[in-house]
DNA sequence: ATGCTTGTTGACACTGTGCCAATAGCCGGG
DNA sequence: CCCGGCTATTGGCACAGTGTCAACAAGCAT
């Protein structure tokens, strides 16, 4: 049963903790975990995990980084439709992807800076920053910091949003279209200055 | 120098203990500070903060159930106004609020079930549950499980937008007032079914 | 085969947490 | 005014979890 100490390329066996570790950070808090099962779960030994990410946290900020961020995937194209059709395809589809994809996503809403240093909050905000950015492409806008300020606080709307909708069953996809596609609209419109 | 251990009521002592841990958490995140720095901070040994708190995490609880929910101090009285005036007004005073109150409640956004076992979530959520509340009876409409279901992701909302407008500064002031505010309305009108 | 490179391991030291019996404030009765 | 008891408070103990590091060995080159 003892694996026979098999050896791996880096970015190989790199890559087998950091989906190891997904798994058991799927349904289970942070410091909940330790690096002994983590270390076991991967296979591997514990001093492993250190010498590749030299840190607990940083492990967690690698799984983070893979799961949260949307797929980079470009979104069908919409030529030649109203801004008001293009907002409503693209808040389906984001809620489509949500449904298969973004446990992690919305689970992370805003990890905080409640938790380590703020650099789960750094992440998540990258994610939205990105999420912004794809938005505004979709939609058929120019990307501007001012936009993009705009839209991020959309995303955090999102996550909560399909919270409701998906955790609690309290909204219906429908009624969560709506109301992300007004909201789309609201925000990017009127601006001032 | 050396405080000839003073004897307090136990409400006191706690209280005093979660003054001191607040003040700790308020800038450092909650893996960071030790146990004995928070016994320190509040004068105290490090076996008391278990005796009333059993548990570190329970005490970082407890903070948090103080600093993140909103004032129950009741809102103006906005009788004989318009729908989108209340809402108005609501929105600004929920502004108000945030620039002193509020700076946990922004930082704390979705702590998520990343980080323990989502009890923080729960808290969060409880917060969340509260202003939603609290909206809904200032802008005079009745409380209901659906609509308190579609004011919750605002109050994330709320704390986005406040985010980028106090910490980020890309959002004036007058410019997310409007925004909340049409959101407010959004999310209140249309009801379906 | 045999040596070298480097991925991999296991043991060690240390910090931080929770627990518990011992200590000593404070308030009451004598 | 002193004393005894209730209980808030302490300090030390045991243990779990983390990071470090020198030694080990798998695979490649020669």
């Amino acid at each position: 049963m003892a694996a026979p100490r098999l050896r791996l390329a880096p970015a190989e066996r790199r890559q087998q903790i950091i989906d190891a570790a997904r798994q058991l950070y799927a349904d289970r808090p942070y410091d909940d975990v330790s690096t002994a099962e983590l270390a076991e779960a991967a296979g591997v030994a514990r001093g492993l995990i250190n010498h590749y990410f030299g840190d607990k946290r940083e492990l967690f900020l690698a799984v983070m980084r893979e799961s949260i961020l949307m797929p980079e995937r470009a979104l069908p194209d919409y030529e030649g439709r109203t801004l008001e059709e293009r907002a409503r395809l693209t808040m389906d589809w984001i809620l489509d992807a949500a449904t298969t994809y973004g446990q992690a996503w919305i689970a992370a809403s805003g990890a905080a800076n409640l938790h380590g240093s703020s650099d789960i909050q750094a992440i998540v905000d990258e994610a939205d920053d990105r999420a912004a950015r794809l938005v505004l492409d979709a939609v058929g806008l120019p990307d501007s910091p001012h936009l993009r300020a705009r839209l991020r606080p959309v995303a955090a709307l999102t996550k909560a949003v399909c919270r409701e909708w998906l955790q609690r069953g309290s909204l219906t996809r429908a009624e969560a279209l709506d109301l992300l596609t007004d909201s789309l609209l609201l925000f990017v419109r009127k601006e001032p200055t």
